[in-house]
DNA sequence: CCCCAGGCACAGC
DNA sequence: GCTGTGCATGGG
């Protein structure tokens, strides 16, 4: 939940002991949260919701015994950060918050996706383009303004088609992604990754491109793309959120 | 006050 | 195809 994933700028952090996140949903608030047995544990009827939020049919054993064969750093980073999990949200408002993402930081990206929200979802392409100009200043995106606009446009206009993304190949995703402003190799692949649920895509930003140079000797982004593809293959989006976490914590 | 941030678009090779 | 550069602005 709070892995710089979408759930890290959608979701809030409980006041209350134990690992406890909520979100507004319409008139209702959802809330999941772990017992003391590990246990994921969602509030009444939400249940299903959790469920595909955390992917909770993904088994993680079997991923990690996978991703990390003869691989010590990945075994380090699954010790350090063992039960993270990917997630899955919504394709539109992972594209959104991706879109705020770019040579940006996390705090600020939260910050800028919660000035996106009404009644805890994110505006509807049509509704961010009714926004008065005063207003969306205000969310202080900078640059990236000018990018949420015209991308909302060419979706709300059905020059673009979000949800049709599911029915191709994650290549040709990608590459349709990219036809967005604003959307480059590395928001294509976190979209397909966290919005799309495509555990192949391999999201290279600063700090997994630090963590690849570093550990595995690997540098241009063609050769981590291909690096990524051949040594994690199918499971490379699950190697990927490891890898960044374990490179903030030991190269920052 | 300075540095950097879950990059991208564009120009120039 | 590859490399360099500017970008608006907040967070640490």
């Amino acid at each position: 939940m709070e892995s710089g994933q979408p759930p890290h700028f959608l979701w809030n952090r409980g006041d209350e002991e134990g690992r406890h996140y909520w979100r507004r949903l319409g008139e209702e608030k959802i809330s999941i949260r772990q017992n003391a047995a590990g246990e994921m544990q969602a509030s009444p009827g939400h249940a299903k919701h959790a469920s595909k939020l955390l992917r909770a049919g993904d088994d993680l054993e079997k991923i990690y015994s996978t991703i990390a064969a003869e691989d010590a750093v990945m075994a380090r980073a699954i010790e350090k950060f063992r039960g993270m999990r990917l997630t899955k949200s919504g394709e539109w408002e992972t594209l959104v918050s991706f879109l705020c993402s770019q040579n940006s930081n996390m705090a600020r990206i939260r910050n800028n996706v919660q000035m996106l929200l009404r009644d805890g979802s994110v505006l509807a392409p049509e509704e961010i383009l009714q926004l008065p100009p005063m207003q969306l200043k205000k969310i202080n995106l900078g640059y990236r303004e000018q990018y949420l606009l015209a991308s909302a446009a060419m979706v709300a206009g059905g020059e673009f088609d979000l949800p049709g993304l599911h029915g191709l190949s994650c290549e040709d995703a990608r590459a349709e992604l990219q036809r967005l402003p604003g959307v480059g190799p590395k928001v294509a692949d976190c979209v397909l990754l966290y919005g799309f649920g495509r555990l192949e895509a391999f999201p290279n930003d600063v700090w997994v491109g630090r963590a690849m140079q570093k550990w595995y000797g690997v540098a241009t982004p063609r050769q981590v793309k291909e690096f990524a593809e051949r040594k994690w293959g199918v499971l490379a989006g699950y190697a990927q959120q490891y890898l960044f976490m374990l490179a903030r914590e030991k190269l920052r």
